[in-house]
DNA sequence: CATGAATGAGGTTTCATTCAT
DNA sequence: TATGAATGAAACCTCATTCAT
């Protein structure tokens, strides 16, 4: 009997190997040899997991999707929780994590040239910005926010702050550190939950 | 120097002409050929103006950030002033401008790859950045914001909101319509720039 | 040996797969992974049985012959003998015998690229034709065709005229049905067989 | 302005040159390097004229297809007309008919895998029967075969004998000389033509 | 014997760049 | 200055073959 594969895990692994080359050169100059190579395999094997190039990068999206959403959800079980320590954990302050903003930057770019991509894109954001919501409901919980706050509004507006954040971070990360990433998470936390139409009115 | 003048046209044109394709067909599959056709030339043309296809990608990114700071500063210099009015020129809410929008985020992924065009797009963003925060200044001198407002703090978080916007309204532009942008953007004027530390404290 | 009795069974039921597979998707289309799926094993198992895949295919081409040729003995052996009947068994007109066919066709052209091969095919058709001389001859025993009919020349037209008609028949099946297959082989042996020079000078 | 190229005329050099190429290797060994070597040219050049591999292969069959019809037309003008010596230019007797006919050959096989394929060289082979046809009315009026002949019958018939002794010819030239041929093509005229229904009648 | 993951040579395809005209 | 045919390197893709299990 030959050596037995999990065929699932091959996949994963594949597909991380792949998030590290697209981070580290850039979808462009993703190459496949590249690929085989972090994977410590040959082009050719590759072939037993996946149909062509693109299947891979696509695995490499999902994959970089679902390790960003598994990391928030371990930081929102943290106990106790913090909504600033949550959000914080979604920012590129640590390689790894770098890593997979930068596959999922690659990627937003990359499915702007597909209408399939670009709805699995499309769908994909507004379901993390469902997820950050989430997590602004449960700071309301916690009493982390204001009780009267509008979530909704608050959510997407946070949603919003921390995209731009990632980006500029990503993009010019002399300036983001980590420690100017954790203080700009804080005022955004503060001024866009603090606040929706009730609290203003009660003022 | 007629001639130079006709140089110089003929380089905006290629540039202007290579948004248009990265546009629509994103940087990987962005061919010189296309172009050349787009420009209303053939290739061997493109090579009296610019050396290598990477000039003709600089030249693209350099003219979608120019035009793009020209859009804003028209907007700015309109009577009477409107901080929103002003900020919702750099949203993605027409062809024009989505084509830039689009240009910016295929190049800003693209410098990703290379140290040199990395630190000129961070330089460009932080440069960005400050040019919104001029606007909040400006809005503080007209009062439409308020006097005690903190336009640093204030011109960083509208910086980040703003490139979040921009970011989900072109992945999503079913649910980003023009009036949604609209109306989030105003959101975000309103609580972002409403405050900062000494106005709560008065409060 | 039982073993031995095995192994050239499996080796058959191999051919035989390959042959199927090669009339289905075409010589040039054949995948061992294929052939293998077919037989029911595994590319790796092919290997026990055969050195490369040129054997493969060899072996098939044989099998292929090796079919035609009984297919043709028992319709010769049949009683009462017909001609007509016997002739009949040679053509595409059934699953089975197309199969065939397309292996003995896909197999002729690619035979073009070796010597050895070419030589095969050669003797291979030589001997067919003999074969379709024998049933004229037994059929000039019976009575079927003139007493005084050249067998030998009209032996090599008949093995013509039947080659053309498995050639058209295959490539265009909507035009060459069973049923015209029968009449125009009635035809050809009609005209074909009749005569020989001795018969037209005493006609 | 650059080397003015006729494009059609350079794919027809293409055909030719794959044609050559596919009859001397064989449709499964004939490489693009091959044929861009025998055109002259390299393999990149191809795709000035070619998108894909197989629209080079398509050519190539249809260009052997026009030109053993454009040969049989020729030969057909020629006077005095003879009808043997028209029929006897679509065999393979020298080396540029060969060629043709392997390539056809090769085409057909090839077409076996594809539906669209297969649909073009049944229509492309009921038209070359028609066309033999034509030759037997031809011939009929020239007095060359009986002017009660069937032709219709009688040309259906030397189609599928002309087919026959060119594929004999072709996987057995060792046997089928240039002047077997023509005795054989002799005698395939004689019999098939002489007759029909109302002649045997008569006799 | 059998498996099937892995190999890697060899093919096709792509496309920025060059250069004769 | 402009053309666009041609180049050729480099990528992706294919698949017969191998071999550890």
């Amino acid at each position: 009997m030959p050596k037995q594969i999990d065929h699932n895990q091959r996949r994963d692994e594949i597909a991380r190997a792949a998030c590290l080359v697209i981070a580290e050169k850039g979808f462009a100059q993703t190459k496949l040899v590249d690929i085989a190579k972090t994977a410590g395999c040959t082009t050719g094997a590759l072939r037993h997991y996946f149909e062509t190039k693109d299947d891979i990068l696509n695995a490499a999206t999902n994959y970089s999707r679902l390790h960003s959403r598994v990391r928030l959800d371990n930081a929102s079980r943290r106990v106790p929780y913090s909504l600033v320590d949550t959000l914080f954990e979604t920012l590129p302050t640590n390689p790894a994590q770098t890593v997979f903003i930068k596959v999922w930057m690659e990627m937003n770019v990359r499915s702007m040239g597909s209408a399939v991509l670009a709805a699995e894109a499309a769908a994909s954001a507004r379901n993390w910005a469902a997820r950050i919501k989430e997590e602004l409901v449960k700071a309301r919980e916690n009493g982390q926010i204001d009780k009267g706050a509008d979530v909704d509004a608050a959510g997407e507006l946070m949603a919003l702050g921390i995209i731009g954040l990632i980006n500029r971070a990503i993009m010019d990360p002399e300036k983001w550190s980590r420690g100017k990433q954790r203080t700009t998470l804080e005022q955004l936390v503060e001024r866009v939950s603090s606040g929706g139409g009730k609290k203003r009115h009660a003022c």
